[in-house]
DNA sequence: AAGTGGTCTAGACCACTTT
DNA sequence: AAGTGGTCTAGACCACTTC
């Protein structure tokens, strides 16, 4: 019942009819982004707000990973602007992968659990033949207090609690990515060996059903390294052995790191794909 | 003279009033992308047409690189389509990087020589500091017939001329990148090693210039290597050291293959940076 | 003042999916 | 038949650039 206001400043407002464009109360979102005056300090366009509200319901979890959300009239409607304001936010939602849309069916949460986002966080294909997903194979998981270089970058306290994942995923029984995650411990809380290696699917799937956290976007660092001990026994290659060294920090809603990764890749039958463009 | 005529299939031409959109008997493009009947075999939206006919323009030369194309206004009365139909297609061909959308001035054709195309296809970057365009040393320039393998990446026919580069790249006087280039002979006529080291920039921004060859996206796939003798001697580290292999296939207008290349990446200080998004 | 791209609206119809 | 997103149009106004 406290329903507050929110104002949205547009760009019309000083000539159309009946234009003046309120959030209905329902809306749980708080702050527009910003002192959100009409003049033109920290202008935004209309749908540039919608957009950020409607990211900030996606953010709530008001509509989670996989549903449907309102249609574009009920949104116009709830938002008080047109239709068209309403498609040119989506646009550029779907455009970013937060949503899909799906003629005659609505659009709906981006979801980790679908055959077309698969790929698109595994860069790893093989030299001949069709992309396919890898076995996973834990191989430890472990609770620590976060070094400080893995605090700074999942943006945590140094001493936080961390979660610390090392596996192998394996292409046709061929051991060929290693790969060292960190997670803050604050919001994987009870990720066990065991519920890791009983599901199957990507783990992107497994943190947006478990743990409520849908990956958005990855920003990546690549090297060329040589295999040490470690690597070299669990992916069965020569000590010195050249590896492609794959360095992740990934984000969630509101662009907040919730995933450090390293991975080293073999890359003697496989390639890191990239389109430029 | 040869006038010919293309009727464009349109959504709603069975309807509308005025709606018989014909493309103006000046447009070069002779072939709008298949049989285009109105019934629904092939179908493509009015906008997907213009934004053909505009790439075909592109592709032409019609409108070179760096140069102001018409306005939204202009086009849309060349086309007889409406302004909103001819916004949607530069929105996609803006979204692909082939033009440059300036508010109050215009669009303009995309260009190599522009900071903000220098590091599109250069993705090494230092890791520490602001990312900054290496200085060129070219190797060697060739004139080859082409292997079959450059023949078939490049779409040309084995023996057909071409032309091979070796160039290394260097950060602030250190040696960085071995690139191995191969270009079809056909088209960049006249390249020397002269032309090459005389010119200042990237090499994108030259192949536009002199050849009227616009790289519009490329395909990468990324390996872990060891340095063989060539490239230990010209990166001034030793043999068998770890490096980043990066193939290459470029594409201008229509997806035509024009370059293959093989970098050779020195990552101990330096990474390749990539956006999973 | 005029021209450009950018935003916003309103209405019509199409293609697709579900009921 | 009804609802969804997708296309197309037309007109108004805003922000920016140039004259």
């Amino acid at each position: 019942m406290n329903g507050f206001v929110v104002k949205l400043q547009t760009m019309n407002s000083t000539t159309s009819s009946a234009n003046n464009p309120l959030i209905s109360p329902t809306t749980p979102g708080a702050g527009v982004g910003g002192p959100s005056v009409n003049a033109s300090p920290t202008f935004s366009p209309l749908y540039q707000q919608i957009k950020a509200l409607i990211t900030q319901s996606l953010q709530s979890g008001e509509w989670k990973p996989g549903e449907l959300i309102p249609s574009e009239m009920e949104l116009a409607a709830r938002f008080k602007v047109s239709q068209g304001t309403v498609r040119k936010a989506i646009d550029e939602l779907s455009a970013e992968n937060l949503v899909v849309r799906r003629q005659g069916k609505g659009t709906f949460v981006a979801t980790h659990h679908e055959a077309r986002a698969q790929f698109r966080f595994l860069r790893l294909a093989p030299d001949e033949g069709a992309p396919h997903y890898p076995e996973n194979q834990i191989v430890e998981v472990k609770r620590l207090r976060a070094p400080a270089e893995v605090a700074r970058l999942l943006d945590i306290k140094s001493g936080d609690s961390a979660v610390f994942i090392r596996r192998v995923q394996s292409f046709s029984g061929v051991p060929t990515i290693l790969d060292d995650l960190w997670l803050p411990g604050a919001i994987f809380k009870g990720l066990t060996v065991e519920r890791l290696n009983e599901y199957k699917g990507p783990m992107y799937g497994l943190f947006e059903t478990e743990f409520g956290t849908h990956m958005i976007r990855a920003s990546e660092q690549i090297r060329a390294v040589c295999a040490d001990e470690i690597a070299a026994q669990l992916l069965h290659v020569d000590v010195g052995a050249p590896l492609l060294n794959v360095e992740r920090v990934s984000f969630t809603y509101g662009d907040k790191p919730v995933e450090l990764r390293r991975g080293l890749y073999l890359t003697s039958h496989h390639h890191y794909r990239n389109e430029l463009s």
